[in-house]
RNA sequence: GGGCCCGUAGUUCAGCUGGUUAGAACACGCCGCUCAUAACGGUGUAGUCGCAGGUUCGAAUCCUGCCGGGCCUACCA
């Protein structure tokens, strides 16, 4: 089942005109589950995360509060660092399009494009709304103005341009050879008719401002900032050193998540761009959905952006990790409310897998002189729960390669359902008194579901699950999944006190 | 305008290659337990499956129309 096949998992760069929010946080502890799970079950990984730093807004904000861009971004650029601490993140890498590594990467990308016969110097002509700083085209127009009621004036721009327009055919044959390159299914169908449609060649320098790569050779222009965003997925690999290491084991990418918002970019341009500049394309692109915050959608003009700090002030860091994976099938859009972040906490976490670890290690903590029991021998229903725990791992990895994290997390608490019910019916309380054989078996039975818990869910509360493990005892090198199998609770094993590790969220009460 | 998706218990959703009494979770009622984070377990109430037609021996599940909601429909993130 498990394998050592490398996997390379990147989140969007982030545009650092933005602060980091709730949307910032979903993605990257999306992807941090997935980067800790495939860790755990001993695939080579590498998680890359970054900041996106050039491009106009950025100059803009930065003349605004009267600092040099990238004083502008040094400074934002460490808020979504800070972010990634924050949320404990495992990220191997974190790359700033600004960093000479990437500039280098993307002019060679250029080059090679040019080489190709990819790239053309033309006229760039449209109607132009200052206010919305976006270009429209003439059927967009209505009564002479732009769909947002904005002046328009025609504008000539001398721009490169990347041959997209060649790209339809093959970009549809890419599509059809790989189901699963675009994901999920509704959006990949919504690519697709975006290319069937037609593409156009897609102007890709600017020489409207200044903060961006200079385009090689004509220093005027600057690179189109999604040609420079998109290729920090190989320049954090080495590129364009295509037989290095890293370049040669991770690329092509294993999964390029993404926020429904900038699918395309990720789904027609890059694989666009690289295969004409020989390169393969990513093997997918998952583009999730989006939070409301109480039944509001996140905007400027609400100002309900939730910074990560917040959350994990407010709830703590796991359980906001939990909600986000649990609460909605992953690629379908949701509500964050408190009381459903409430709910989720004290039910799920608190009530249900909480006290379960916690009833379990008291008895054994009072009951066996806090030390792993023996096991001895096992009935019908300790055998039974504990098939149960070891059937387990298969599912949740199943689930997992399918991204469907609430799954995962559904079929882990159905094991927590059934121990709480063995608990109830075994009555180790009581055995303790009559039969303490007995009662040692359902104890031992118990830690060993507890173990398989604890190891099933250190992708997703990677704290909680060691606090779980360090109660448990259990070796820092045998915290794997390929532990789950092989390395067993040992009797005997001395035991610390038990500590609660999903405490009860008491609501503030009103004033 | 064109394309795609959704509308099922109070709430969030599953079921939808048509076929036994439409399921789960949460919430609510009752009962049990007392090891545990006033936690756990059992059990019950609850739905004209958006509306109207049609196909069929039989439709939540297929077809048509309507109503309501959402998404996509190319460049400065």
């Amino acid at each position: 089942m498990t394998s050592d096949r490398p996997f390379f998992i990147t989140t969007p760069i982030y545009y650092v005109n933005d602060l980091p929010h709730l949307g910032h946080a979903y993605t990257t502890v999306a992807c941090d589950v997935l980067a800790r799970f495939m860790r755990l079950d001993g695939r080579r990984v590498r998680f890359l995360t970054g900041t996106d730093e050039h491009g106009q807004k950025v100059e803009q904000s930065a003349r605004a509060v009267g600092v040099s861009p990238q004083e502008l971004t040094d400074r934002n650029s460490t808020g979504f660092r800070e972010m990634a601490r924050l949320l404990d993140i495992s990220n191997d890498d974190f790359i700033r399009t600004t960093e000479p590594r990437h500039i280098r990467g993307v002019q060679a990308l250029w080059q090679e494009l040019e080489r190709r016969g990819e790239i053309y110097l033309g006229n760039f002509a449209g109607w132009y709304s200052v206010r919305d700083e976006a270009f429209y085209d003439e059927n967009e127009l209505v009564d002479g103005k732009a769909p947002s009621g904005a002046d328009v004036e025609w504008l000539e721009e001398e721009n490169y341009f990347f041959r997209l327009s060649a790209w339809q055919d093959r970009l549809l044959a890419y599509y059809e050879a790989n189901p699963d390159a675009i994901a999920p299914r509704g959006r990949r169908n919504e690519v697709m008719s975006f290319v069937r449609g037609g593409l156009r060649d897609l102007s890709i320098s600017r020489t409207s401002f200044s903060w961006g790569i200079p385009v090689p050779g004509n220093p005027k222009h600057v690179i189109y900032v999604w040609l420079d965003a998109l290729v920090n997925y190989i320049t954090a690999l080495g590129y364009p050193d295509r037989e290095s290491y890293d370049f040669s084991t991770f690329w092509p990418a294993d999964l390029h998540m993404v926020g429904k918002d900038i699918l395309r970019f990720h789904a027609v341009y890059w694989p666009a761009f690289l295969m004409a500049a020989g390169l393969e394309p990513p093997r997918c692109v998952f583009a999730h959905g989006w939070w409301t915050v109480e039944g509001q959608k996140m905007s400027k003009s609400l100002n309900n952006f939730i910074p990560p700090k917040q959350l994990v002030d407010t709830y703590g860091l796991d359980p906001v990790r939990y909600f986000l994976l649990r609460e909605l099938p992953f690629g379908s859009d949701g509500d964050f409310s408190h009381r459903a972040v409430v709910g989720r906490l004290n039910g799920d976490l608190a009530n249900d897998f909480g006290n379960l670890a916690q009833r379990v290690l008291v008895m054994i903590n009072r009951n066996c002189e806090a030390r792993v029991p023996e096991a001895g021998a096992l009935d019908a229903p300790d055998t039974a729960l504990l098939e149960a725990a070891r059937g387990l791992p298969k599912t949740v990895r199943t689930h997992i390669s399918e991204r469907a994290f609430h799954l995962a997390l559904e079929s882990i608490w159905r094991l927590v359902g059934e121990a709480n019910r063995y608990v109830d019916e075994q009555a180790p309380w009581v055995l303790s008194r009559s039969e303490p054989e007995r009662m040692r078996a359902v104890l031992y039975t118990l830690a060993e579901v507890l173990r398989h818990l604890a190891i099933l869910v250190e992708p997703f509360m990677p704290g909680s699950a060691r606090k779980l493990l360090d109660q448990l005892a259990v070796p820092e090198a045998s915290r794997d999944f390929a532990a789950l199998a092989h390395a067993p609770l040992v009797a005997g094993t001395q035991l610390p006190k038990p500590e609660g590790i999903f405490p009860r969220f008491v609501e503030e009460p009103a004033d």
